[in-house]
DNA sequence: GTCTATATACCGATAGAC
DNA sequence: GTCTATCGGTATATAGAC
């Protein structure tokens, strides 16, 4: 793995567990074994580290999501993965998912990365309308009603439950907020 | 009003405008007038002025929603009620929920504080979960189920609505993400 | 209660040698 | 690419005069 890669990786699970702001060159630099100023050579700025960040974070899920929505029997089974992936990154309750992370620290993040992370949100939001608009074709979750607002509520309410679980450190309150929703799903036929 | 009163005044605002890492006693002092060290006479650390703020700012929402509670004709007023109060938390999308921002920087505030933050969060979810179970007899909400799980989800719900509106700057986003949930409010009667 | 002055620590970032 | 050394800025917090 290259340098680059490695910082990343660190910087990413920094980002999630600590938070943006709670993070610095020198905890990179520790976690990575080299020194501050050789991070600055691969990131000069910290504007350059959190959008080089969300960008590799961007593509990676979206790709997650498509394979997703490709491999899945009806929309219920994807929606049902969506929900697995938004847990799943919680870990024992003590980290979020980038999203979150960033929309958390709005203030100590450049405008061109903030303009990443919306446009994320849109495509994350994008996915979910279809799937919603699926699962009215196939009939796998109950009652849905206008494919957008129902894509609107529950990205907020997986992103509000993150938040919540990991202000408690109690990974059980993601599940909690969310089993209302979990019940609508008929995950029937396949899996 | 006194100095005290003052600083917690301004300093809940910053906190919920820019974040609690994100002010420091010097923008409070710039704010109020007085210098930095007369600042700490008032709060001797950040901690024992984290302290302050959620206890005052949990004393007042609780206060409210009893008082939206005993002045409602039926639960879904009465929800009606608490939505506005965190659509109106967001002011233009430049502003959270004093809860959302604690919530958002876990890191950077003492256990008592966050301890604080969650008796909150259990004080609200409870008045929720109370609300639903009176629309369940009122009838005034469409198709209640587990009035505690409707709490969780809809704590969930505002706190994720709020943190994405506000990392969007537009508060249009909130309203997008409750409106399927307002939808199932029969206003009716009275109000 | 408020002030000036200061202590101590860490931050992001840069210069320049190797 | 990585290093040592350092700059300028800001943070929380304290000492002690008024």
């Amino acid at each position: 793995m290259t340098m680059r890669a490695d910082l990343l990786n660190h910087a990413e699970t920094l980002a999630r567990t600590r938070g943006i702001d709670a993070f610095s060159y020198a905890d990179l630099a520790a976690a990575t074994g080299i020194r501050k100023a050789s991070v600055h050579y691969h990131f000069a700025t910290k504007a350059d580290l959190t959008l080089a960040l969300i960008e590799d974070y961007s593509t990676r899920i979206v790709e997650t999501l498509d394979h997703m929505k490709d491999q899945s029997a009806n929309a219920a089974s994807a929606l049902a993965g969506f929900l697995s992936l938004y847990r799943n990154a919680l870990g024992d309750g003590d980290s979020l998912c980038l999203c979150v992370a960033f929309s958390a620290s709005t203030d100590s993040l450049p405008a061109t990365t903030l303009a990443r992370v919306e446009t994320f949100r849109h495509d994350v939001t994008d996915w979910l309308a279809g799937q919603f608009q699926r699962a009215r074709e196939d009939g796998s979750i109950r009652e849905v009603t206008d494919p957008r607002k129902e894509a609107a509520a529950l990205f907020a309410l997986v992103e509000g439950a993150q938040l919540v679980a990991r202000a408690a450190r109690n990974s059980d309150r993601f599940t909690d907020a969310v089993s209302q929703f979990s019940d609508r799903l008929i995950m029937g036929v396949t899996q």
